[in-house]
DNA sequence: AACTTTCCCAACCGCCCTGGT
DNA sequence: AACCAGGGCGGTTGGGAAAGT
């Protein structure tokens, strides 16, 4: 037996909104605010279903959107965040504030899948077009103003809760820790979730002796040493409106440490990376880490 | 000018996740 | 634990616009 339909087919209107329709759904959304989509149309005397009126709501009428084409940068963010985030159009689109989901996902299909072929690689795996080999490793790619690294997880983008969840916290540990927190709090995200580097290193940690369990200890004390909040709130930021925080100035930080680790890490959109001369690869913790995670995900399947 | 093909994107569909009961 | 409703997400499609012949 298949779910119920969320709405009565036969008396909702299908296709392009009128303008009519777009006015009736910004009032409503105007005085009585987001949410209940459900009931939403009849509330609104449209004959929509209420995921057409979400749908038309967040793609398009919400006020913080941002017009126009894309700039260099963003496609640039954009295929960054894809290598380590795969096709999660939705928190990539947390990263570029004014743009959504849909927008972005519509944006890869069409421009930046050629435009990557055009240089040489693979959209999917973000590896060369001719390579072949399936070990994890890391690129580099020179650009006239940026120098793009993408992480292949062995051929494929990160697909399980684990890997997503890990790579949420260290993305936005590092934007906590690089930007004043108020600043990063106030992009009013629509949900939030917090955990912890502990409860991160507690389910993934790969630490095999006890002597890296105390390295690893000591590292951490050393962050809070240097009042680092080692909360990670992960805002997926649907609605960031400051500039000030954009994804593209977030992008700007300064080479650091690994937050978790201590090893050395480059840009907030990378995991934790060791520079050896001009060579980039996982440090090891994180390199166990992932293994850890795949064979986790290997084990369950 | 007329027709065909390709491109693009708004909108839809169906599944998944989460929270409440 | 099981069920349900609501919301969210990613993949896909339909149709208008633009480009090509």
């Amino acid at each position: 037996m298949g779910r119920s339909p969320c709405c009565e087919k036969e008396h909702t209107n299908k296709g392009a909104w009128t303008k009519e329709e777009d006015q009736r759904l910004m009032d409503y959304i105007r005085v009585h605010g987001e949410g209940c989509w459900r009931s939403l149309p009849k509330a609104a005397g449209l004959l929509r279903c209420g995921k057409s009126c979400r749908l038309r709501w967040i793609n398009y009428l919400r006020p913080d959107l941002k017009r126009g084409n894309f700039t260099d940068e963003e496609d640039e963010i954009i295929i960054k965040l894809h290598s380590l985030l795969g096709n999660k159009w939705s928190l990539i689109a947390g990263r570029l504030p004014g743009r959504t989901d849909n927008e972005i996902k519509n944006y890869w299909n069409t421009h930046i899948k050629r435009k990557l072929i055009s240089r040489g690689i693979d959209p999917h795996t973000h590896r060369p077009l001719n390579e072949r080999t399936t070990t994890a490793t890391i690129k580099t790619t020179t650009s006239a103003t940026t120098k793009a690294t993408q992480l292949d997880f062995k051929n494929t983008p990160p697909q399980s809760l684990a890997e997503i969840s890990l790579l949420k916290s260290q993305l936005d540990f590092k934007y906590n820790n690089n930007f004043h927190s108020s600043q990063y709090s106030s992009f009013n995200p629509k949900k939030t979730e917090t955990t912890s580097v502990e409860e991160n290193n507690c389910t993934s940690s790969s630490m095999t002796t006890d002597e890296e369990q105390q390295q690893q200890q000591q590292k951490r004390e050393s962050h809070q040493d240097q009042d680092v909040n080692l909360d990670l709130t992960i805002g997926l930021a649907l609605t960031q409106t400051s500039s000030a925080n954009s994804a593209e100035s977030r992008l700007q930080q300064p080479v650091s440490s690994c937050q978790l680790f201590g090893s050395v890490l480059t840009r907030p959109v990378c995991l934790c990376w060791q520079l050896d001369g001009e060579r980039r690869e996982l440090c090891r913790n994180c390199q166990n880490q992932n293994q850890n995670q795949s064979s986790k995900s290997n084990h369950s399947k």
